[in-house]
DNA sequence: AGGCATTCGTGCACGCGTTCACAAAGTCCG
DNA sequence: CGGACTTTGTGAACGCGTGCACGAATGCCT
């Protein structure tokens, strides 16, 4: 009986819905809901019935036909296929409006990802206390990635100093980078990067904007991005 | 000669795409580079060469074949095609860690979406200044919306209030929201809504952390989520 | 115990997006 | 001026993700 299956390979449009079922089904979890049907789940998600079926099949073929699925057990199966069993600890690069935002938000460390070291390349940033974390010079990156076995590097730098943070990241041995410099960065072959761009966030929707305007006031429908209940 | 053509649909794909190929055309524009080919800027851009020229398509058959594109030509075009030939002056709703970190966020301003107003539900947090702008109460919503034409809102609350402030920024007439609060909004039709999720991000993180030490050291190769040039 | 209602798991078809491959169109040089 | 070279624009094939529809399994009620 093999106790850990190596695990098939998930969807990576699934792997980025499991946070969305998981966060719900928490919340679910803390008003004492026992047990939660995919109709349920899908209609908390924003998102068709059956793609969460096909969703957590992925997982296995845990959830009673005729009933639905338990939602602590459910929450156990998230957690362990994401790697949430464990704390990921995390290192920011860069001390600045967005780095400081960052350290501070309460979010990070309560969902297991605690900040192992905020870092910047400016002496004069250095030494300052934000969130309870002391700024430390960039210099000492590797050996707060070593000794805290930190594996995910946040980049949180102005543009020009981005490309430079994941090098250093990368060369610390970070694999997996989240990226929010409004810059395409170059790693090597199997460091994982995910940006989050702001001003590329508000360019899309202008253009939506702009459309639903120029086009006069036609059905719009459909130009929902992908989320999006209806009232 | 139709001067404004109605513009066929561009897919969402390409639409979250050609943000990044403006920011690029912009800083060679500043370098002085005159024109660019379409592996160039897919090189810059992370992505394939093909990919861009279909990309571009949409737009229209601007480019020479032999030459390549004119960057400053296809700056305006992407720019008119996005609508950021004017400004689009966003609302944000919260003025907390986050809320204060974004008003003070230049990326904002810089790129056409000025900061009209920030709005927070506690009273003590009114009239603070923030980057310049001073923290308003949520009741002048309305007024800032109508008086400001703003188009956009910013959701930077706590996930409790996140809903309450898509509702207020919804019945203010905004038609484009962006949220950063983890939570699933539900908006009437029409209401297009982007969400930034910190957390679901690095959880998608872990996911791919935890499969690599599981696995083994086998090839991990095509572990990149999309972006990602190699060295 | 049997039948009915409910809900899961999934095969299948469809549509969108990506990539290849190549003709068309232009430049450059001898 | 002609031929070689470069690069665009796009038809076509492929692969992935979505959503429907339905069989299978379970619980509940009589």
């Amino acid at each position: 009986m093999p106790v850990e299956r190596p695990r098939r390979r998930i969807p990576e449009a699934t792997v980025a819905r499991l946070p969305v079922y998981l966060r719900i089904l928490i919340e679910q979890a803390n008003e004492e809901v026992e047990s939660i049907s995919s109709d349920g789940l899908a209609e908390l998600a924003g998102v068709n019935a059956a793609k969460v079926r096909k969703d957590l099949s992925y997982l296995g073929s845990y959830g009673t036909r005729g009933v639905g699925y338990e939602v602590a057990f459910l929450v156990y199966q998230i957690r362990r296929e994401l790697g949430l069993t464990h704390d990921w600890p995390v290192v920011i690069v860069g001390a600045g409006n967005l780095g400081q935002a960052l350290a501070g938000y309460g979010g990070f460390g309560q969902r297991g990802f605690p900040v192992a070291g905020v870092v910047d390349i400016d002496p004069s940033k250095v030494g300052s206390v934000i969130a309870g974390v002391r700024v430390r010079h960039i210099d000492d990156l590797d050996q707060i990635v070593q000794t805290r076995h930190v594996n995910i590097g946040v980049v949180a730098t102005p543009p020009s100093a981005a490309q430079d943070a994941a090098d250093r990241l990368t060369r610390a041995g970070v694999t997996s980078i989240l990226n929010f410099a409004p810059v395409v960065l170059a790693v090597p072959n199997g460091i994982n990067v995910r940006k989050v761009d702001l001003a590329v966030e508000l360019q899309i929707l202008s253009y939506y904007e702009q459309r639903r305007m120029g086009v006069g006031l036609q059905a719009i429908g459909s130009s929902d991005s992908g989320r999006g209940a209806s009232a």
